[in-house]
DNA sequence: AGCATTAGATTTACGTGCTAGATTTTTGTC
DNA sequence: GACAAAAATCTAGCACGTAAATCTAATGCT
């Protein structure tokens, strides 16, 4: 990349870039190193690990720091030479680009957010507002953060539909999914940024990988308007030949579904026809003008003990109960985390479902849990996966000379 | 492995390996090549592939041809060494061990079966009987070759249960599946051969491999008894934690379906019910006594306009485009390969239901086929993954002596 | 203060794998 | 038989890695 010898003998580079990666990736997460450290995760040499070390150094990936013996761990003989990654070596962005809300994060490489910019946004905006919308938020952003754009290697935006395995929008099949996605990719790829636009729910799931455990099969459900799934199978995120792994509109083909309409849209619907209809019931939901109710309201006033907003409740638990069954049956799922914007409130529908779940599958080994990153879950994924890709690339780079130098 | 300098440099000898897996993948599946051929499609220079080429010959995996310019493609200069793989360097053992069939492979290494040995067996016989059927096929099968059971490097057994990630049987959740896999691994594994056990589905997935053609995403559909799939996503075949993937009790909640039985059991329960009501119509399948009533007597009925018989044809066309919808729905399938005993007999039924698609899908991108391997996928699965599994394992094992030395 | 101790850093020698280019072998053609 | 072509072989030489001896910095003990 520099200067170095360019490919004389392909085959040795090769397996001089590939100790690099584990070097690099031994550091990225972790604590600094030393030498002797590294040697004993790697099983290398010390001479190999000295050279690495000043090349990912000279790369600009690590420093080195010469705080001697102040990690304490040990008291006597010559301090060794400790290396650190530099989180800030480099910035990427994370956007979620909702129906309504824009929110963008500038993050380390730790994946730490510097700084963030969230914007509402008419869902019938058109593609141009749409883009503008995501372009100011992102802008403002960095600008936050005090660094230049330049400083940025890799952006991934999140949206409401599905995308494409080249991160193609998948337009011509939906309208919506088009106006969702107006070249969002472009947009940020212009800015000489590493772009990819992924679904909304595949960066929940992406998000919630620790969170996740150990588990290498589960589900990231997001539940709101529409049930979304990102689904993770043996260990790595599968999107599908046209983006559409957990895709739910099958669902209108199970029993007691119906539709792919999400929580949020059913028990909103649910208890204003049955306020509609009037069945003499007494509810504090009458309380509030119908054309503002909302699911929020349903929920609280289940928890309050309002009969109503119990049986609206109950339904939201079957519903989300056989969907669970529906994916962890066909998926052989460890986990379904469901979240989204409404996930916080959703413990006892949730506790419900997990009980009604043997109902559903024979032998259900599946998990329901709620998730906990709250309502910033898709940006959080975007910023994850924008991590996880700059890591990956991260020998194709030369950081030398970007962003701040110390530690 | 023989007696060469052991790990010395275990870093240096990495690369070796890489570059002896590539050489050794090249020649599997194809012609003999000569340096010059393998020079153009590795990039590696001369010396290395003739050093590469020697080590594998010694080692057993490949023949060094001196029939010159026998393959004709060049007449001038020196005729250049050609090196050709051995596929009868090992064998390998696939076999479908059946609810009421055992059926044992032999092949070689290009998965040519050489001798093959079938036994029915009592669907309700115990762990021993069974264990002994599968013993007993294997072992005149590989008797039938006329070479030693010392040569078979692998063995595949599929088994109609899901199958826990390491081999480990299912059985605690249910005893059906321990019947049908009575450590049928442990007994391959004594004879000193790396064994696998697996679900039929999944073989059956395996098998289709080529046919799915460049497919990344298909599913592979047993439609008897019960349904069943084998799934294969991002080109890879993916079990789930417990081996459940595919696994199609799920069906109970699905509109329309609502059990898993295959459509060999409908085909069957529907005319029987159908007869018995009596609905004065008249059927030729009436003449058949209703015990010994299957589906094929349904389905050839139903091809010479049998009334009776084409509304039973409708209900599977229907049902069938059911399930693939929610295949193909949830997972982003391109293609659903309807496979099994009966999957011949299956051509209206499956157009039919490719007609009906639409009608659950709002999107249908998924192509409905039917599988032309014929009744023995399972084993044919068995016999591909067995190859697939010496292969990939080569580098790790000296066939030096092992087997006939000619091409 | 001097000295052994400890542990990291550096240097040197060497093995292995690969490449590149000159050389040789084997064939066919004129 | 001279020449051209294709392929194998030989010879350097380089890159990467290991191993072991040597060097160097910080510490505790006397």
């Amino acid at each position: 990349m520099t200067d170095g010898p360019e490919a004389a003998t392909p085959s040795t580079h090769l397996l001089r870039r590939l100790n690099a990666d584990r070097v690099l990736g031994e550091v990225w997460d972790g604590e600094p190193v030393t030498a002797s450290g590294l040697m004993a995760a790697t099983g290398l040499s010390r001479s190999t690990v000295l050279a690495l070390c000043r090349e990912l150094t000279e790369r600009g990936w690590l420093v080195e720091l010469d705080d001697a013996r102040a990690a304490g761990s040990y008291t006597k003989g010559r301090p060794a030479l400790r290396y650190a990654f530099r989180p800030d070596a480099a910035l990427v962005v994370g956007v979620d680009a909702g129906q309504h809300r824009v929110s963008a994060a500038v993050a380390d490489l730790h994946g730490r957010v510097l700084a963030e910019e969230a914007v509402h946004l008419d869902p019938a905006s058109d593609a141009g507002a749409r883009r503008d919308a995501v372009r100011g938020a992102v802008d403002a952003a960095v600008a936050r953060t005090g660094r230049s754009g330049a400083d940025v290697a890799a952006a991934v935006v999140g949206v409401p539909a599905p995308v494409e395995a080249a991160g193609v929008p998948s337009g011509e099949r939906n309208p919506f999914w088009a106006r969702m996605n107006p070249g969002l990719g472009d947009l940020l790829a212009d800015r000489g940024w590493d772009a990819v636009v992924e679904n909304d729910a595949n960066l929940a799931a992406v998000a919630e990988a620790e969170h996740g455990g150990g588990a290498a099969a589960y589900a990231a459900l997001l539940v709101g308007e529409r049930f979304g799934a990102g689904v993770v199978l043996d260990g790595a995120l599968r999107r599908g030949p046209r983006g559409a792994i957990g895709e739910m509109r099958i669902l209108d083909l199970v029993e007691g579904v119906g539709s792919s309409d999400g929580l949020g849209a059913l028990a909103r619907d649910e208890a204003r026809r049955a306020l509609a209809r009037g069945d003499g019931e007494p509810s504090t939901l009458a309380r509030v003008p119908a054309a503002r109710l909302d699911a929020a309201h349903v929920l609280a006033a289940a928890d309050d003990g309002d009969p109503l907003a119990l049986r609206v409740r109950e339904r939201l638990a079957d519903r989300l109960s056989r969907v669970c069954a529906v994916l962890a049956g066909l998926l052989d799922l460890d986990r379904v985390i469901v979240t989204g914007a409404m996930a916080p409130a959703l413990g006892a529908v949730v506790e419900r479902a997990r009980a009604l779940l043997p109902g559903h599958l024979h032998d259900p080994a599946v998990e329901i849990v709620v998730s906990d990153l709250g309502p910033e879950v898709v940006r959080a994924g975007a910023v994850r996966m924008a991590v996880d890709h700059v890591r990956s690339h991260a020998l194709d780079r030369d950081l030398a000379g970007v962003g701040p130098v110390g530690a």
